[in-house]
RNA sequence: GCCCCCUUCGUCUAAUGGUUAGGACGUCAGGUUUUCAACCUGAAAACAGGAGUUCAAUUCUCCUAGGGGGUACCA
């Protein structure tokens, strides 16, 4: 059988690092196996459900470079989680039950305080028609629940090995409210089966969700899929990683000019024995991903470790890489100037700025400014090569006496209005005779 | 409260019942660049704590502490 997984994010917020982590594995795992990555937009919840959202998502993949074979919206299957419903109604596997949720909350409240799991007592089980009969009168309409088979569940799960779950200690999950909209449970098992989903593949926050969902599979006549649960992330200091913090957004980590296969190589590599290192294509990361790589501990989200990443990506990427980028952003110079400037950038976006240098104007800062007026008259004629740079700086050096950080220093900063940057002796051909001569004069070019 | 998972250099991690406990990032130093950055080389840097088993424990067992997850009419 074709391996098939899914991406089943929720559109009522965009994706975040936890969220592309497990959109990545899936998608890593999918292209592997040689078999299909769906996207499936969990948006049973009308109410904070949107379409922008759904369209943030979208965008959040593509620009990481992944795409999906389908997608699937559950807000266009309804009549399909109906059919399941009639199926486990008729089966008698699906019970109505008629506490409020303030009744349920107490029952867990007394549970609790007594020391016992807070495990559904099944009271509505136990409910004669006579009774039934009365809370309708009082107009009480019932939610539906999954009756599970008390037992232990086993499965061998892709990451975290043989596990266990005693059913035992669960309560038997609602599927439908009492208005007749479903829980994640249902629609998630009936869209697994119906698509064919041979591998789930998610967080391990839903280690416990998959004993329920085994027995939903068979209890719906289908063989479940397998499961593997990744370890999940934790923020730099450790702590739990808050949903809303923006800074790790994918499209707050896109504004900030982070490259997509740093993101990319980054999430893959986090929490794997693999070095965390950038990598040259989503192809090399398919090559190196084994399940056995991940670690079972929560791995730490660092953004600067990722801007560092991002750094080290971006000083090895060729110039073809980018070419296209920096045309759209304005950033004229081929490949002399990339050669040049790249191994300065953290972002791309660093690019703009020695764009400027080169042919445009910056603010000259003039730190020196009787070496300055020495080194401008001293300016050789162009045409201008490799070796004008150490020609001049040593004529300005014989001419003023001046040497080593007192003599390179004023000059870059003169040159570039910056104290770091790429070797000027390939700025300084870019950069040409006039500029750098009205930079040295303490006038912009 | 109860259940599950986890804990090795600052960080991500490897390995092992007897090892100089390995690598990567970061840090520091040296080299190179007649400056900085980049780059190259090198160094420092870890088995959470306590018991037990054993000739021998970082490795196996138990306890404690800490972290993460779950225990929903969230996904």
């Amino acid at each position: 059988m074709m391996v098939t997984v899914r991406f089943a994010p929720s559109p009522t917020g965009r994706l975040h690092a936890g969220n592309i982590r497990t959109a990545l594995i899936n998608w890593i795992f999918a292209r592997k196996e040689g078999g299909r990555f769906l996207l499936r937009l969990d948006d049973t919840d009308a109410e904070r459900s949107t379409e922008e959202f759904a369209q943030g998502i979208r965008e959040d993949l593509t620009w990481l470079g992944l795409g999906w074979e389908r997608e699937i919206r559950q807000s266009d299957r309804f009549d399909r989680y109906a059919t399941a419903v009639e199926r486990l109604k008729a089966s008698g596997q699906l019970y109505p039950a008629y506490e409020t949720q303030e009744e349920l909350e107490l029952k867990r409240k007394r549970q609790l305080a007594r020391g016992r799991p807070p495990v559904y007592d099944r009271a509505a089980l136990k409910l004669t028609d006579a009774e039934r009969g009365k809370l309708e009168a009082e107009g009480r309409k019932p939610h539906w629940r999954f009756l599970l088979e008390t037992r232990d569940v086993v499965w061998n799960d892709l990451v975290r090995g043989e596990q266990h779950v005693d059913a035992a200690s669960l309560s038997d999950p609602v599927l439908v409210r009492a208005d007749g909209t479903y829980l994640y449970t249902l629609p998630s098992v009936v869209d697994d089966i119906d698509l064919g989903i041979t591998h789930v593949i998610r967080g391990e926050d839903h280690v416990a969700n998959t004993a329920p969902q085994i027995q939903l599979f068979e209890a719906l006549g289908a063989k479940p899929p397998a499961f593997g649960h990744h370890n999940l992330l934790v923020g730099a200091e450790g702590q739990a990683l808050s949903k809303r913090d923006r800074a790790l957004s994918i499209q707050g980590l896109r504004e900030e000019g982070l490259e997509p296969l740093a993101v990319a190589s980054y999430a893959a590599t986090i929490g794997t024995s693999d070095p965390v290192a950038p990598h040259g294509s989503l192809d090399e990361l398919v090559t190196a991903f084994a399940f056995a790589k991940l670690s079972r501990a929560p791995a730490r989200f660092d953004a600067h470790e990722l801007r560092l990443l991002n750094a080290r990506l971006l000083h090895a990427l060729p110039y073809d890489a980018v070419a296209e980028r920096l045309a759209a952003m304005g950033v004229a110079g081929g490949e002399g100037f990339w050669e040049a400037v790249r191994s300065n950038l953290t972002t791309l976006a660093d690019a703009r700025f020695w764009c400027l240098v080169v042919s445009g104007d910056i603010a000259p800062v003039i730190d020196d400014a009787e070496l300055c007026r020495a080194a401008a008259r001293l300016l050789p004629s162009e045409p201008w090569d490799g070796t004008t740079w150490t020609a001049w700086s040593s004529a300005v050096k014989d001419a003023t006496g001046a040497k080593g950080r007192a003599l390179f220093q004023p000059l870059r900063l003169a040159l570039t209005g910056r104290k770091h940057g790429p070797e000027l002796k390939l700025l300084l051909p870019l950069i040409g005779r006039d500029r750098a001569a009205a930079r040295l004069g303490g006038k912009t070019a």
